[in-house]
DNA sequence: TAAGTTAATTCCC
DNA sequence: TTAGGGAATTAACTTA
């Protein structure tokens, strides 16, 4: 019962950069940085991710594209949109390869997957020796570099790839864990955003260290039942959590950055219509049926509000997905002073569309 | 009081 | 100061 696992991480080295490489080679050697274009100014947007030659220059995901620019200027760079279909395509075929290597994958987005291999090796010499193997054919057949971690747990696994990376093989054996994870700050630890961090900073826990050597007891007071054990087994290099396949999408959504703020409702419906009738036509196009609807917001401040509504039965009535989004863009503005950013439609708690099926339709 | 449902948030890529 | 996907937690409410 729950035997010592081997659990690798193999996550791909600036992805969406490298993809764009694998399709104009030509670029390779040169900063190329992926970005987020959101339509408000020529240049507003985002920096989605780079390549290490643009990272030298202290280019990061995340950073403003005007930002990025001006710190390659002089550098030859090369700005691209990004192409999700492509990254979604090349992800598919490195994923294909990983397969052959554990029936037991866990896809994380486009471009990591843990495996659970504790079937297939016998120790963590022979799953080094099946990293390399793995590396080896990915490059081979995706022409893609990717860094791969080994370790007892997903936690640990994924703390070493992110140590290793680029193009990286790290593999942390039991007894090696402690000494590996002790000095790295506790934000390292995956489950722990910049929320959880500063909580912790405030009590005076900076590193892992500090974190395994707090009272359990006060860490599930403080963080509730969950994450506070979570925290202390994690601070121990302790993780049960299995790797398991995921479920079919569950879900889609479409959001948008306005040409300008607003608190007018007038100003922002005719913009969620046009969201509700792509998410539709999606919608249709996969044969699903959906019973939840949302809307998301980011409000001038950046802060994300969401509200959703249930329906008390499936459907895929563009109608109703209007109205309803309609009606909760409504009450929220009714309830804010706050000004909107973005606006976003989603919906969820899927159905497939079986042959001839039919459904409550355009209910009030 | 327990169990299910709904809505909002936090965290991940 | 972006987009689109996912999992998990938690609080509040409903129902039995
Ligand atoms: N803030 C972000 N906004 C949009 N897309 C992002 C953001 N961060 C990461 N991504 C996308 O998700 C992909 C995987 O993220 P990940 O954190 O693994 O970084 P990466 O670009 O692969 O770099 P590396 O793994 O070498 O550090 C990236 O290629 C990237 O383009
Ligand atoms: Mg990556």
């Amino acid at each position: 019962m729950g035997a010592r696992r081997v659990v690798l991480l193999a996550d791909l080295d600036y992805f969406y950069s490298q993809a764009e490489e694998l399709r104009n080679p030509s670029m390779r050697g040169k900063p190329v940085v992926v970005c987020v274009y959101s339509g408000r100014t020529e240049e507003s947007g985002v920096v989605a991710t780079a390549n290490y030659e643009a990272r030298k220059y202290g280019v990061r995901s995340g950073m403003p594209i005007a930002l990025a620019k001006k710190r390659l200027s002089g550098a030859d760079p090369v700005f691209l949109p990004v192409d999700f279909p492509y990254y979604k395509e090349v992800s598919e075929r490195v994923i294909g390869i990983m397969k052959e290597y554990s029936d037991q994958l866990e896809q994380v987005g486009l471009d990591e997957a843990y495996l659970d291999v504790s079937n297939r090796v016998e120790d963590f010499a022979e799953a080094e020796q099946l990293a390399k193997e793995i590396k080896r054919r990915v490059l081979q057949e995706a022409g893609l570099k990717l860094t791969i971690g080994v370790g007892p747990n997903k936690i640990i696994a994924k703390m070493a790839s992110d140590a290793a990376k680029p193009d990286g093989l790290m593999v942390i054996r039991p007894e090696n864990v402690e000494e590996f994870i002790s000095p790295l700050p506790v934000d390292k630890i995956p489950g722990v955003g910049k929320k959880t961090a500063e909580r912790l900073e405030r009590m005076g826990i900076k590193t892992i260290k500090d974190l395994a050597q707090f009272d359990p007891v006060r860490l599930v007071d403080e963080f509730g039942e969950s994450l506070g054990a979570h925290l202390h087994a994690a601070s121990r290099g302790e993780d049960e959590d299995p790797v398991r396949g995921r479920a079919e999408a569950g879900s889609m959504s479409r959001i948008i950055t306005l040409k300008e703020n607003t608190k007018d409702l007038k100003a922002v419906l005719p913009k969620v219509d046009e969201i509700c009738e792509e998410i539709h036509e999606r919608a249709v196009r996969e044969g699903v049926l959906f019973r939840t609807i949302g809307i998301i917001a980011i409000t001038s401040d950046l802060g994300i509000k969401t509200r959703t509504k249930s329906l008390p039965a499936p459907t895929d009535d563009l109608g109703t997905l209007k109205r309803e989004s309609s009606e909760l863009v409504k009450k929220f503005l009714q309830s804010t002073d706050k000004e909107i950013r973005r606006i976003g439609v989603h919906i969820s708690d899927f159905t497939r569309r079986e042959k001839g099926q039919r459904t409550l339709s355009g209910y009030i």
